[in-house]
DNA sequence: TGGCCTCTTGTCACCAAGTGACATCTTGAC
DNA sequence: GTCAAGATGTCACTTGGTGACAAGAGGCCA
């Protein structure tokens, strides 16, 4: 895996020779899978928009949106923390590549407008705008996001769970 | 200016070379000013961040937080409503194209953590713990974002004012 | 088995974004 | 006028990424 090399010895020293090379296949191949180097990194979590989409159809249909939302998000925690050391790893990477935060940044719109849809299709745009469906996947996703992110600056050591679910409890009524 | 160009023919199609040439400048002396391509872009709003940790700090201290907030942010709506033609072109060349959009998010970010600062130092951070100043400006800017797509799907026909009070409302106590 | 068709992969040549090394030119202080 | 410092240009090079086309690797049918 070419993750393996980014974690040892960077993402921009990374060549792609050197990613293709043990994997017995072309740059041109490589190419023909992945749009840009920094896809590589991203490719493990394709399937996460889908699957909080799912997450989301799955919550009782009288459930507050705000809570659908970030119990749906809250399920991710349970994923990170199944190998807290990875996703830690990962985390730093992405902090300390300029070229990958922003992807990084790219994916959370991709999960908000998932998100967004599925909220309004829930109730039906009539008793859900869409600027007010965006606002409040907005707001789970940033106290998500913040809570990830003390946690990384935490140094990985504290308990996940708890912060995001801190995190979602001031974004609900705090202000 | 490249901007025109990157306008006019498009920002993957547009080369360094045709932005340098009618400079009179070198290639090199581009990339001693500009890190990427991309900050070309985004160069003439370098000094945002520090102007919305100005406008932060000349709000009264004992507003709420998150009016304070979207009051400093809010202040940005008038700078775009001056020349919203361009506003809705650069909008466009953002989202489409794919480099920029990352770069766009991770100006957020930018913005993010100097008001999620400025907010903490406002009342100190006994009273604002990070966590807390974190949700309170991302909801916010949440709240900001979605305004201003909302205005852009439109067409850019919409009072964007009027767009970005109707989603601070709605931020602040719609869940 | 042999021929054919399609899909995948490799090779090669190429373009454009960056970067490092070094030469040259400006400019301002004295 | 001289000299040192900083800005700019030149050149060569690396690397990500793409287009064109050739070469293989199955599957299908007679």
């Amino acid at each position: 895996m070419g993750l393996q090399l980014f974690l040892q010895q960077g993402f921009a020293s990374t060549t792609i020779d050197q990613i293709v090379a043990p994997l017995g296949i072309s740059k041109r191949t490589f190419f023909r899978y992945f749009d840009t180097k920094e896809d590589l990194v991203f490719e493990w979590q394709k399937e996460m928009a889908p699957a909080l989409v799912e997450g989301l159809q799955h919550r009782p249909v009288h459930e507050a949106p705000f809570t659908a939302v970030s119990q749906t998000l809250f399920s991710l925690a349970a994923r990170t923390n199944e190998n807290p050391a990875l996703a830690f790893a990962l985390m730093r990477l992405l902090k300390e590549t300029p070229a990958l935060t922003g992807r990084e940044m790219e994916r959370r719109t991709v999960w908000e407008q998932a998100l967004t849809a599925a909220l309004i299709a829930r109730v039906g745009p009539a008793v859900m705008p869409r600027l007010k469906a965006r606002i409040i996947v907005g707001t789970a996703m940033t106290a998500w996001i913040a809570a990830l992110d003390e946690w990384y600056i935490d140094g990985g050591k504290a308990e996940l769970r708890t912060l995001v679910e801190k995190a979602f409890s001031l974004a609900k009524d705090q202000f």
